[in-house]
DNA sequence: GCCGTTTTCGGCCCGACTGTTTTCAGTCG
């Protein structure tokens, strides 16, 4: 993932650069590449160290042409082509990146009055250079001054824990309103991705006009960007977008998967209905004129020769493939989550006590719960020396005769440079869960790495490895390991790989949770919670691993206490 | 530039909203 989003957003200037001389398709396979790659999860320059020119063009999207580009970047670091084309259109990147502004504006201001940055842009709206310009006047000058203005105030992704939750308060409110039946969040929420760009709505309604002015006004609402007969696009007091879509009954299957998208999942979906000879859009999959499906999203993937695809699915990643030979995953559910085995209390950097952790479990109808607090070297997470680490044991032994759950005592031990654990074996051989995580030293040279995390692996009491990656969403990338080491090492020794459900780790990621599957690597989902609301995001932790083709069988905290009790001893043996 | 259980050439998703149009192009989802 290092390089991912980089690469991925100098592919989509080059597809604007093609957009201004008027190379639309060009422009398209450009634009789908930078998305494939920012979708891509593996790191590309790790995919063609391993698999050279043959693997980057053996991703769906991506030809000669593009892997060349590639090539041409991981080698050199550079792209002659792009930087030829910054030097024609100064200034245009910036320029796009203003609501409002497309290529065609972008060229006329860039080649009528010689606009170079967003200064100039700033200046000539001031200066009313812009209303008399072909195509533009008095309303598109001020809209871009005021684009220029949102530009400076937008903030970047937001976290899917963070915007699932102001989703499902706008969702109440729009619920409120009695023209409005149906209501369903979509968009990248219901496809459960870890960052989300804005909230997306889809309703029915009754009086689809005054639903939407409902919509526009609701006091969350800061300014209206657009607003239709059918859907409007607003700017929220928290500094995300929000889109409502209204649609009628008949069509609310198709409306609903077309707002879930992901994008590249509808084109090629409707490029398949097509293909067979129909018309599919958010109205319905069409013969003719006659609708053929459209109420259910089962009906049009049915209708197109396909299984029912799961929102967390719809990647265009092979999802189609699988739908049309009829092998898709069972996804695993909330309802199959047993226990949560990564929590801390105030015994370390947690602010629940150990009883009011176990307590908020048991009230989730988990049959077991392992309480992992810090080890020693984890200083500024108060973690738990030998003998504080004794004492503890001594509170969850005393707290399980109270209380009808399972309460397992874990820690989550350091993994130090040298790969070995923060605590001697006679005292890891005292604990049920183990969960080894590395906290420190992120910055050593791939081999390093990969060998300290599998010396940590072939510690008999680890149970599961912690946050894999060590990313931290908006702030820093995972450290450098080779996965396809790190499944082998965990899948020989039987240890689990943690999916870390905090709103901000979502580690390990999607597509690493599908290479693991493939590689026969048992997976884990734990909430790492440092309080009983945070043991909540266990649906976060759920919704990444279903993005990860995951089913029951291969996430641990699945079992039930007893099958799990047998895993552990297994281990251990 | 990419792609192919009807194709290696000729297609490439489809529709809403807006401002500037005098019939629709540009932008966005
Ligand atoms: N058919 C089609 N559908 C689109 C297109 N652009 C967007 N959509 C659909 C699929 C998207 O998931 C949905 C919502 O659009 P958004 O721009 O909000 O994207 P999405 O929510 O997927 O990601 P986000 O996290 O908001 O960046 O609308 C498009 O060009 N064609
Ligand atoms: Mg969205
Ligand atoms: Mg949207
Ligand atoms: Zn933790």
């Amino acid at each position: 993932m290092s390089k991912n989003a980089a690469i991925a957003e100098l592919l989509e200037e080059m597809a604007n650069y093609y957009d201004l001389d008027e190379e639309i398709w060009k422009q398209r396979a450009y634009a789908k590449a930078a998305r494939i790659i920012s979708g891509l999860g593996q790191d590309i320059e790790e995919l063609y160290e391993q698999g050279g020119t043959k693997a980057l063009i053996a991703l769906q999207g991506i030809g000669k042409g593009i892997a060349e580009t590639l090539q041409e970047y991981l080698n050199t670091g550079k792209i002659k082509e792009l930087l030829a084309m910054r030097k024609k259109y100064p200034g245009i990147a910036d320029m796009l990146r203003v609501q409002g502004i497309g290529p065609k504006h972008a060229k006329v201001l860039h080649t009528t009055l010689k606009i170079r940055s967003l200064e100039d842009l700033k200046k000539a709206a001031k200066n009313h250079k812009i209303r008399a310009l072909q195509g533009f006047g008095e309303k598109s000058e001020q809209d871009i001054l005021e684009g220029i203005t949102l530009l400076e105030q937008t903030k970047g992704r937001q976290l899917l824990g963070v915007a699932l939750g102001y989703a499902r308060e706008i969702k109440a409110s729009l619920q409120q309103h009695p023209s409005i039946q149906k209501v369903q969040i979509s968009g990248s929420l219901r496809r459960r991705k870890e960052t989300i760009g804005d909230l997306d709505f889809l309703i029915t309604s009754t009086h689809p006009k005054e639903a939407i002015t409902y919509f526009t006004s609701l006091p969350e609402v800061t300014r209206v960007i657009t607003k239709g007969n059918s859907k409007a696009s607003v700017i929220l007091n928290i500094g995300m977008n929000a889109d409502l879509r209204v649609i009628d009954k008949k069509s609310w299957g198709a409306a609903l998967q077309y707002f879930t998208g992901n994008k590249d999942h509808n084109v090629a979906l409707r490029q398949l209905a097509i293909k067979k000879g129909y018309k599919l859009s958010e109205y319905g999959l069409f013969k003719g004129t006659l609708r053929i499906a459209g109420t259910s999203e089962k009906e049009i993937y049915a209708a197109l020769g396909l299984a029912y695809i799961e929102p967390e699915l719809r990647t265009h990643t092979g999802e189609l493939e699988h739908a049309k030979n009829n092998t898709l995953p069972t996804l695993i559910t909330q309802n199959d989550i047993k226990g949560d085995l990564h929590m801390h209390t105030t015994w370390s950097d947690g602010i629940a006590s150990s009883e009011e952790m176990i307590r908020a479990c048991m009230k989730k109808r988990y049959q077991y719960l392992a309480i992992t607090d810090h080890s020693p070297s984890q200083r500024l997470a108060n973690g738990l020396d030998k003998k504080q680490l004794l004492e503890h044991l001594k509170e969850l032994r005393t707290l399980q005769k109270k209380y009808n759950i399972q309460v397992l005592f874990g820690s989550e031990v350091d993994i130090l440079a040298d790969g070995q654990l923060d605590y001697p074996d006679e005292l890891l051989a005292q604990l049920d869960v183990v969960v080894a995580s590395v906290h420190t030293r992120f910055k050593m040279s791939k081999t390093e790495m990969t060998k300290r995390i599998c010396t940590a692996l072939q510690n008999k009491y680890v149970t599961i490895l912690g946050h894999p990656t060590g990313r931290l969403l908006k702030e820093r990338k995972g450290y450098d390991v080779d996965f396809d080491k790190v499944f082998d090492c965990a899948k020989k020794q039987g240890v689990a790989i943690e999916i870390n459900a905090q709103p901000q780790r979502m580690d390990i990621t999607d597509s690493l949770i599908r290479r693991a599957i493939a590689q026969g690597v048992m997976l884990c989902i734990t909430t790492d919670a440092h309080s009983t609301e945070q043991l909540n995001t266990m649906e976060l932790g759920v919704g990444l691993a279903r993005r990860g083709w995951a089913e029951k069988k291969n996430i641990l905290n699945t079992k039930t206490w007893k099958s799990l009790e047998k895993y552990i001893k297994r281990r251990r043996q």
